[in-house]
DNA sequence: GCTTTTCCCTTAACATGTTAATGATTGCGA
DNA sequence: TCGCAATCATTAACATGTTAAGGGAAAAGC
C-alpha cells in the first residue's frame, strides 16, 4: 500500500474514461437506431465536414489509428456509406468520400445530435464548457489550432 | 454540409479521446517494459490501494466492463498477478487478490507513476488541474463522490 | 418446498485499440 | 538504372470495448 501512488478516485485517466462514457452514452444511444459504431459516425462527420480525405488525414482528423481505419473502411464500403478509390497520381494513396446513404445518416441525425451537445452546454455552462475543452487541448501533444 | 453540425474540430468526445491518449503515452510507454497493458495496471492499482475485492466492485473501480475484466482477470491470473477464489457463503461471487509478484509490479513503478502524475500537474498548474478533475467529474454520470 | 425472479459472473460475437510486420509504390542517390 | 530508403496503406496478432445471451446460485413470493 505505498503512499507514493496518489488514490485511483482522482486519477486524471480514469477521469477522462468516465467522462468519455458519460458523453458517449447518448450519443450511442442514438446511433444504435442506424446501426453504426460510434467511431463510423467519426468518420462520416469528417467526411460530411472535409469532403473526399485521403485515408491519412482522415484516421487523423476523426482520431482513429491507420489500421483500425482501413477495418472500419472495409465495413462502411460494404455498408454503402463512402467509396473508396486510388489515387491516379500516387497509386498509394487511397481516396474517401462520403455517398448519399453515408450523407442521409449525418442529415437524419444533425437536429438530435445538435441538442445532445446543447445538453451538455447546459450542463456545464458555457464558460465551463470552453474552459473544459481549452483544458483538454494542453492535455493533446497533437494540438494543432 | 449541414450547418447543424458542429465542428468537429471543437468536439467534446473527440477532445477527450485526444487528452486521454496525451495522458496515456507515457503511462503505457512505462507499462511497455513491464508487459502488462494500461487496464492491468488499473487493476493491480486499485487491489494494491482497496485489497481483495469481488469483482462487480472491481470492475467498477477500475472502469473497466466486467466482460472485459474476466478476460483479463484469466490473463492475470495466468501471469501469477492475481488470485481468483469463490466465495464460500455466496458462492456466485468471486474475489480477487493482487499477489507479491503483481504488488511487484506497483512497487517496481510507483516512482515513475508518481513521476508522470506530477508531470501533467505542472503542465497544468495544479489550480488548472484540480478545475479539470472537476468538470470531468460533471460529466460522469455514475459520480458517487 | 417449489416456482419464479433476481443476482453475479461468464461466454459469445463483433468492432475497435495497439503494436509490429508486410506490401506496394514512389523518390532519391550513386 | 539500379539499389535503397522513405512513404502510404494493409495485414496480423493480441487485448479490450460493447451488447446480448447463457448458466449457476441465492432470494423472494406463494
Amino acid at each position: 500500500m505505498s503512499s507514493k501512488m496518489p488514490s485511483t478516485s482522482r486519477s486524471l485517466p480514469i477521469a477522462l474514461i468516465r467522462a468519455r462514457e458519460g458523453v458517449m452514452a447518448p450519443i450511442r444511444d442514438m446511433l444504435s437506431d442506424t446501426g453504426i459504431t460510434e467511431q463510423q459516425w467519426r468518420v462520416l462527420r469528417v467526411l460530411s465536414e472535409h469532403g473526399p480525405l485521403d485515408t491519412t488525414t482522415l484516421a487523423d482528423r476523426a482520431s482513429l489509428l491507420h489500421p483500425s481505419l482501413t477495418r472500419i473502411a472495409t465495413t462502411m464500403r460494404g455498408k454503402g456509406l463512402i467509396t473508396q478509390t486510388r489515387d491516379k497520381v500516387d497509386r498509394r494513396r487511397q481516396f474517401i468520400a462520403i455517398t448519399p446513404d453515408g450523407q442521409k445518416i449525418i442529415d437524419d441525425n444533425a437536429d438530435q445530435s445538435a441538442r445532445i451537445v446543447a445538453d451538455f452546454r447546459r450542463i456545464l455552462g458555457e464558460d465551463d464548457f470552453e474552459t473544459l475543452l481549452d483544458l483538454l487541448g494542453r492535455l493533446d501533444p497533437g494540438a494543432q489550432d
